[in-house]
DNA sequence: GAATTAATTGAGCGTACGTTTTATTAATTC
DNA sequence: GAATTAATAAAACGTACGCTCAATTAATTC
């Protein structure tokens, strides 16, 4: 047989793109094959070469998507520019809400960096420390104004990255714990890392809430 | 050929759980061939299969001495029991130093653990739960004793794992930073974040280093 | 120093991989 | 409605994988 009745290009690649992150993240680049990919697509896995020239370029293609993403999200919400406190604040919630959203291909930008070419991994890591750079320049900032109290502003930045990207790891949006809950108290934690002033106030709104597990 | 001169089991044996450790870390466990174990070794493939009956088998038993290296290592720490904060501080400082000691093999438990089979992998998680449900009893103590003031245990156990293991993801002990320097701003960080009462003292004792980067 | 055990090689088996090629059919254009 | 383009199937190519087996040599035992 050949060309399948209904069968639309457009159609076929967002399959494929979607089917991709959802194996790649679940059992690893490496341990996904083409075979399978096309597979779940419903496809022969020739079908996939018409739309990604090498397996190599399509999780690239993934990874660098998801960097962009996660950069315009970003520039959507920057604008509201108030002190450093207020945008630490709407740094990490929208952070937490991006990655909470797009738990796969974090994974997988998170996982796969080793699977790319040494010029592709440079492009992927341009675009995640143009990304981390922004929150150094907010803890700058609130530790120039007075607003934040921190010892090391690289070292505070790669505390808070891998804290607020370690929701997706354990974080089940179902369960007794809702995104907003999680949300506020993963705000609360990373303005008393950075010694901000509010923190007692923030406290004890929620004191109702506290203690659980 | 066959057997060569000077050949010992136990220095092969140990020569290939090293060569597995650095090249699964470097390039994943589905990356690495067994071929190109055995090169680095020194020794044709066959041979491996004397020391390991399966490449799953050589993963699963280098994540678990992994895993019961790191329960030992706490627990040799441990008795020192004095308050919540004294026993929060040994466990940071315990956990920063173990994996930055051995940052290849905490690599492989974090990122291999899919290419485990379900039953070997219930194991290797029940040891990383155990080792987790130490630092919630450290923080429910302080909760309690109101020496800390936090929102959720459970999350905040699962920040500050995050937090302080995410360490080996950019950390270089020769660089700018020592092993020392690093330790202690992550210390200080964790104690924020548990809103521990001796942080405005702890931080003035080296306000002297404050602001680098 | 013969018998036994330990350690390894070299060849190869069966399978599955990423990818290419060619043919074929569906949709679109004119 | 013929010509063209888009989208796929089917088959296969070359390679590399995890792993096994038989043979062979080094060290050890008695």
């Amino acid at each position: 047989m050949a060309r399948t009745a209904g069968s639309d290009g457009e159609r076929t690649e967002a399959a494929i793109r979607e089917a991709a992150v959802d194996l790649i993240a679940r059992h690893g680049y490496e341990a996904v094959t083409m075979r399978q990919l096309a597979a779940r697509v419903g496809v022969q896995s020739a079908a996939l070469y018409r739309y990604f020239p090498t397996k190599e370029d399509l999780l690239f293609i993934l990874m660098r998507e998801h960097m962009e993403a996660l950069l315009d999200a970003r520039s959507n919400v920057r604008p509201s520019c108030g002190d450093a406190e207020e945008r630490l604040a709407a740094f990490v919630e929208n952070h937490i809400a991006f990655h909470i959203e797009r738990r796969a291909q974090t994974h997988i930008s998170n996982m796969e960096l080793r699977s790319l070419s040494p010029e592709r991994l440079t492009v992927i890591l341009k675009l995640r420390s143009a990304y981390e750079k922004e929150l150094r320049a907010i803890l700058r900032e609130g530790a120039e104004s007075g607003a934040f109290d921190l010892d090391d502003i690289g070292l505070t930045a790669m505390a808070i990255i891998q804290m607020i990207t370690g929701v997706i790891v354990w974080f089940r949006p179902d369960e007794r714990l809702s995104v907003e809950g999680v949300t506020r108290t993963y705000l609360s934690m990373t303005m008393r890392l950075v010694g901000a002033s509010t923190n007692r106030e923030t406290h004890h709104v929620h004191a109702g809430t506290r203690l659980r597990a």
